[in-house]
RNA sequence: GCCGAGGUGGUGGAACUGGUAGACACGCAGGACUUAAAAUCCUGUGAGCUUUUAAACUCGUACGGGUUCGAUUCCCGUCCUCGGUACCA
């Protein structure tokens, strides 16, 4: 083969790796591990577009360089193939997500294999397979049979909390559990029924039952997710959505929070990603402080404030917890509010007040947690009619609900401190209640709230005159040696609700008995996804899976919620590691090989969701010794997202006949902007046949207003989407260009990490930098150049330049400029009529791990009948580099206070001459303190003080 | 709003620790080869301006300030774009 065609070639290796297995892994004690994984996609029916490769390709090169290096590299590839798309489509057309979702990965398959992907097909995972969602349903298993001790810091069998219940009760148990979860003495706990003891695990199992708020949509009888609600209506039918409670699974993350912060010092992400996830998890350090409740009297008003300083809640008992970061602003407290779900809102309004909490209430469910923490310029909220008192000042506070508190987070209630926080500040300036000073570095608390912590406090009772540190610390006392308040740590990140009302996912393991969920044996897992008949919810609300028939365990009734679309993918790189066991979800043999991930890449879309989840499942099952390591992923990249780039065409507005003008007419006229699909447009340039004969919104007979006889597009970037029209497929591309030139580019178009916009235009680069390579072992008619003679010294170094560059670059995830580099090497190497074997040798080797097809092609032009991917990759030899330049110290005061570097090839003679030429320089160097030099081959050109 | 990232020619981007801004590539223009096209090769290409030429000068890294002998790079402020915001995956 002589003549360079991609489609030939590229068939021809790809069946060559196929057939030899040439990427199947096994486990081999004498090459090191290294584990490269990404993230596994979504397999949707609209297929892969240019964006998805990305990320692939970059670890493509990645693993295939780790291999030249020495290393023993699993490389997986599998899918998340649960998930709302495949549901909502059945919905839609009855057909069984099972059935699209198997056609869609078929789909993805195909086209990653024409990509040439080195992965192990072999260890392939789909997490809706019942024989991985098996080992999730197990997992649930474990968790559920799981407690976290906060003094070992670390999960155990739920029996060590049973056998530390028998010996002291609850004294001494230090466990993340349940706030109402109940203290009892062992006495106690041993008369208590086995169910009764069974019903007090459940508060503290690491997956438990708990109410928590949903977007509802009544019309539809379904739970919908955030994405599906746009502006307090659903988005498909527009019927309105509203906030309801719902007891659902939840999963005790928040045991793990501090686990999860420490741990982020273990690996290598970017600071930004951790940064992320730190606010996320977002640990603070305050004080619980209970504020009692002013009672009502007889006549409807309440009493007034009992003495100051009592503390001591009154006789009713009644009071609102709050949690506070800043509790030495609390003699600046003049009003207290609630989230309008808080469960005591309805016992504190007050009859007069009754109607307008009501239409607050109502108000507030229209809208979703998002918008309501979004708008913060509307100050809104209502007056319950009641009080509480200040447990430090005694005074009287009202109490106010309004939607900026949220339910979740804290305990739901907030002390308003206007002074001291913005939005306090708001909400008391536009309600007129009172602002006051705190602290007296507080400056212009007229105009604006002051956050600071400087100063020293006034008006502030037993604080006066203290300062931030000392003041907080007395006042935690104060309130611990009076029992109605403590220090308290409060994160931000929230229990993970680990249900969907939904179909397509994993069957929860669990059956209810007498109203208490058991789990099943684990010798009828899995628990298979039954058939039903619709994907609709059922009549009375129920979740679809309320439709399938018998669908009950030993006569008891299923779990009907699924699981959460997270849960598969926190654990799947175990699977891929044995991927085929059906004993335990990897064997022991396999995880102590692996390890761990050692590179592992996605978007950064993924920091506080499924990046948080996977650490937690799998410190979980490292704490109970079903894996060793603390952290999974050692090293992560995010790449980022390929934007599309739109074409537009112009339509007048106002006229008779339909009408396209070119864009670089539509000043003139009144237009409206359509997206036009960007496959019949080349360099902007629309070819109008085919626009006529694709579309059927235009009449038959539209007319163009053309510049030079084109019609010329806009364009814009904007995210790949159907709806745009500028999906750009592979398929398309490699047919075209060739899965090597395609790999190449996708690197080329820019820095891994950063989004950047798709332009087909440019990849004409990539394929021409393709054939230069050809030419470089054939000339136009096929005759093979290639002779093996010893290379000259520019030959040696334009690849050795190469060869050092390219291995930084991968290194360092710079494959874009490492392209650029390749591109300056073969460039170089024609330019010097180079066809010596040695130096194309290397070559090979070193662009293998990019253009995987084309190399191994030309490898065998070159003689060999072995692969190129055993090869090893080449040492950079720095003696080839020859030495541009040589070092001249720079004497002043008779010391040496710097070295220049010079040309190699300027004599000595010239040398002082430029530096006595350059005497200012020197002069100014002298007055200075010199700190740096700057080298500069070529010429000297400046010094640094 | 909050958290995170980013903004450099007509376009994608390069520039190492603060040291010649625009590497490499696309596009465009001109040329060679060709009956022609494709392919290939060569030259030019940030803006403005002076000059017959050679060449030089001024401006220029979203915007406004600051630090520095020197800023795309560091600091402060503003604007814009993207990701996440807990049931998309």
């Amino acid at each position: 083969m002589s003549e360079f065609n991609h489609r030939e070639i590229e068939k021809k290796w790809q069946q060559v790796w196929e057939e030899n297995q040439t990427y199947k892994v096994e486990i081999d004690h004498t090459k090191p591990k290294f584990y490269v994984l990404d993230m596994f996609p979504y397999p949707s029916g609209a297929g892969l577009h240019v964006g998805h490769p990305l990320g692939y390709i970059a670890t493509d090169i990645y693993s295939r360089y780790k291999r030249l290096k020495g290393f023993n590299v699993l490389h997986p590839m599998g899918f998340d193939s649960f998930g709302l798309p495949a549901e909502q489509y059945a919905i839609q057309t009855g057909q069984h997500p099972a059935i699209t979702t198997e056609n869609n990965i078929t789909t993805y398959i195909s086209q990653l294999k024409k990509i040439g992907f080195c992965y192990d097909w072999s260890r392939e995972v789909r997490t809706s397979d019942p024989n991985y969602y098996k080992w999730t349903q197990w997992i649930f298993m474990e968790l559920f049979n799981s407690w976290y001790n906060k003094e070992s810091d670390k999960a155990e069998a739920i029996e060590t909390l049973y056998a530390k219940f028998e010996q002291n009760g609850t004294s001494g148990v230090k466990a993340a559990c349940n706030d109402d979860a109940q203290s009892f003495t062992a006495e106690e706990w041993e008369a208590f029924s086995e169910t009764e003891k069974y019903k007090i695990s459940l508060d503290y199992r690491l997956t438990y039952l708990s109410d928590s708020v949903v977007n509802f949509c009544p019309a539809l009888g379904m739970v919908l997710s955030n994405d599906e609600v746009k502006d307090g209506v659903s988005e498909r039918g527009g019927y309105p959505v509203i906030q309801k409670k719902m007891q659902q699974w939840v999963m005790r993350i928040t045991a793990y929070a501090d686990r999860l912060i420490s741990g982020l010092d273990l690996v290598d992400w970017s600071d930004s990603l951790k940064e992320q996830q730190k606010n996320w998890i977002g640990r603070s350090v305050g004080a619980m402080v209970k504020f009692a409740i002013s009672p009502l009297t007889p006549d409807g008003g309440t009493n007034t404030a009992p003495p100051s300083g009592a503390g001591a809640t009154d006789a009713s008992g009644a009071f609102i917890e709050v949690f506070t970061t800043r509790v030495d602003t609390i003699y600046g407290v003049s009003f207290m509010v609630l989230a309008p779900e808080h469960e005591l809102v309805a016992s504190l309004t007050t009859p007069e007040q009754k109607e307008s909490i009501e239409n607050y209430i109502s108000e507030t469910q229209k809208r979703s947690e998002l918008d309501r923490m979004s708008d913060v310029r509307t100050v809104s909220g209502a007056f319950t009619g009641s009080y509480c008192i200040n447990p430090f000042s005694g005074e009287k506070v009202p109490i106010w609900i309004a939607d900026y508190v949220l339910a979740g987070y804290g305990t739901g209630a907030v002390m308003g401190v206007p002074s001291g926080d913005q939005r306090d500040w708001n909400f008391a300036t536009h309600f007129g209640l009172p602002i006051v000073q705190i602290l007296d570095a507080q400056a212009d608390i007229e105009t604006q709230a002051d956050a600071t912590k400087e100063g020293k406090y006034i008006n502030s009772g037993m604080i006066n005159g203290l300062e931030y540190k000392e003041a907080t610390a007395k006042l935690i006392a104060w309130l611990e040696e009076k029992g109605i308040g403590k220090g308290k740590v409060n994160y931000r990140l929230r229990d993970a609700v680990f249900a969907r009302q939904r179909y397509w996912g994993e069957p929860v393991p669990v059956f209810f008995k007498d109203g208490l969920p058991y789990l099943i044996d684990k010798e009828d897992l899995p628990l298979v996804l039954p058939e039903i008949d619709k994907y609709l919810p059922t009549e009375d609300g129920e979740p679809p899976l309320g439709r399938a028939e018998g669908w009950n365990y030993k006569g008891n009734e299923y779990e009907l919620s699924t699981m959460p679309g997270w849960a598969g993918s926190s654990w799947y790189w175990f699977r891929y590691m044995d991927a085929n066991n059906d004993q335990e979800f990897a064997s022991k043999e396999a995880i102590d090989y692996w390890q761990n991930v050692d590179l592992y890449l996605g978007g950064t879309e993924h920091a506080t969701g499924h990046l948080l989840y996977s650490r937690f499942w799998n410190k979980f099952l490292k704490d109970r010794g079903h894996v060793p390591q603390e952290e999974y992923a050692m090293k992560l990249i995010n790449q980022g997202m390929i934007m599309g780039r739109s074409n537009f065409v112009y339509r007048l507005k106002d006229s008779d006949k339909v009408t396209f003008v070119s864009y670089g007419l539509k000043d003139q006229y009144e237009t409206t902007k359509l997206h036009v699909d960007v496959n019949i447009v080349d360099n902007d340039i629309l070819d109008v046949e085919k626009f006529k004969a694709t579309r059927n919104d235009i009449g038959d007979d539209p007319q163009f207003i053309l510049e030079d006889g084109k019609y010329v597009c806009g364009s814009e970037v904007e995210k790949m989407s159907k709806s745009k029209f500028n999906v750009v497929n592979p398929d398309t591309i490699v047919e075209r260009y060739g899965a090597d030139t395609f790999r190449l580019y996708e690197m080329f178009l820019g820095p891994l990490t950063e989004s950047k916009p798709w332009d087909t235009r440019g990849i004409e680069g990539t394929y021409r930098f393709v054939r230069k390579v050809w030419r470089l072992f054939f000339d136009q008619n096929g005759k093979n150049l290639v002779v093996d003679t010893e290379p000259s010294k520019e030959e040696l170094k334009a690849l050795h330049k190469t060869i050092k560059k390219v291995n930084e670059d991968i290194e360092s995830f710079s494959f874009n400029t490492s392209v650029s580099s390749f591109m300056i090497c073969v460039n170089e190497l024609s330019d010097l009529k180079c066809h010596k074997k040695s130096i194309l040798e290397q070559l090979l080797v070193i662009l293998s791990p990019y253009a995987p097809h084309v190399t191994e092609e030309l490898w065998q032009v070159l003689g060999h009948t072995d692969s190129i991917t055993a090869q090893q990759f080449p040492t950079f030899d720095a003696k080839h580099l020859v030495e541009d330049s040589f070092e001249y110290p720079i004497q002043v005061n008779g010391k040496v206070r710097a070295t220049l570097n010079f040309p190699a090839d300027m004599s000595k003679e010239e040398i002082e001459k430029l530096v006595l030429e350059n005497e200012l320089v020197v002069k100014w160097l002298e007055g200075a303190k010199p700190k740096k030099i700057i080298v500069v081959p070529k010429r000297i050109v400046n010094v640094v003080i």
